[in-house]
DNA sequence: AAACTCTAACGCAATTTGGGTGAGTGAGTT
DNA sequence: AACTCACTCACCCAAATTGCGTTAGAGTTT
């Protein structure tokens, strides 16, 4: 059934800790179960506050707010982790993501936005902040602007694949020294000297 | 200033298609100076149009949306288009942003998530339905069930990035043997027999 | 005509790769 | 104490891959 859902907040601020607590509190669907002021405590205790959510400032003494999101998850993987920050930062997001999170909420966001996104989270949505789903949203927009040819571009997403010349090679039907010849094209453009440096620079520009 | 924010769309339903129409154009903030049926003729006038936003369907006679969106972006980069379709089927989802879309909201979304949704791309957003939004969070989740090991997992990205197995013992500080050795667990793990299956195999099961 | 793109070929040398087998150490568990 | 894993390293082998240089024809677009 729907019932209360259960909520831990994890940041350091007294202020923010107990302002967040309040807001949430004032909503009858959920409860605050626990609030801890750094993450090693808060993991401590996953197991037996056993919470539907988990509210999780990044910038904590000890233990990051990263860190802390996947030993969460290993302990519990079912708690839904939504990082509150104040860090826009690419980076941050992408880790955030990658070790779990379901949410990212930046700290200016208004007091209702918090509450929408719990809601949300019962919803099977993924509450983020404006900026944020604009990042992740781009993440996968690709650089339109490449000194790669339409054949090039092919050739080298199939080698980021882990391909070799030949298996390229089969796959586009054309001879092994084509690709040979595509892929030396391809270094020099990107002013590369092997396949590693090829896909990083290559990810790193987002051709690929 | 902000001025008035031009709108096409590009729906084959008529009916659908004059809702929408409807719908925006009560908002005095939006205009929509054209309606296509296809996406052909949409990107045939898209110079033309030079709209801020296009509302763009997926499935349509002719040319789909998804491709219409790459063609779109290749003429006039600073489109911003939103796919509004039925289907939240998850490729189809990672294609339209590959593309470049903005935004993907499904069709049921209430007609105030329309408008919300061109407000919040103005804010520098990316609109995007529940589901959506979570299917693209999870994008970047792990696969914590692998049955590899934590430095083969790690050697195991390494080995993704392009690297040898001279670069990865380099960068591991270990012997060139060892990660040999390692390679060949993974890849006894995975049951597969080469670099390429191993790596389509992990990413398959999102293990990295 | 000039500039790309895609295709292909030949030579060469060093490195890489996949597979097999064996083995020592340390951590953690039963 | 015994046992399982994870991590480390070693040696053997043969085939394949990779990076680099050079050249070149056919086709398309500007």
């Amino acid at each position: 059934m729907a019932g209360t859902r259960q909520i831990v907040i994890v940041e350091d601020d007294p202020i923010i800790r107990e302002a967040f607590k309040t807001l949430i509190s004032q909503k009858s669907e959920y409860r605050v179960i626990n609030t801890y002021s750094n993450a090693e405590d808060a993991i401590k205790n996953m197991a037996t506050d056993l919470p539907d959510i988990c509210l999780m400032d990044i910038e904590l003494p000890g233990m990051n707010g990263i860190d802390a999101i996947g030993k969460i998850k290993k302990i519990t993987p079912d708690v839904q982790v939504i990082v509150v920050t104040v860090y826009e930062n690419d980076e941050l997001v992408f880790k955030a993501l990658c070790e779990g999170a379901s949410g990212y909420l930046t700290k200016n966001s208004p007091p209702a936005k918090i509450i929408d996104s719990l809601k949300e989270l019962e919803n099977g949505g993924a509450p983020m902040s404006t900026n944020i789903a604009r990042l992740v949203v781009s993440s996968f927009h690709r650089n339109r602007q490449t000194p790669l040819s339409p054949r090039e571009l092919e050739v080298l997403e199939l080698l980021a694949s882990g391909k070799s010349y030949s298996a390229i090679a089969d796959t586009l039907f054309v001879d092994k020294e084509t690709i040979r010849t595509h892929i030396k094209n391809i270094y020099l453009k990107l002013e590369v000297h092997s396949k590693a440096e090829a896909i990083e620079k290559a990810r790193k520009s987002k051709y690929i």
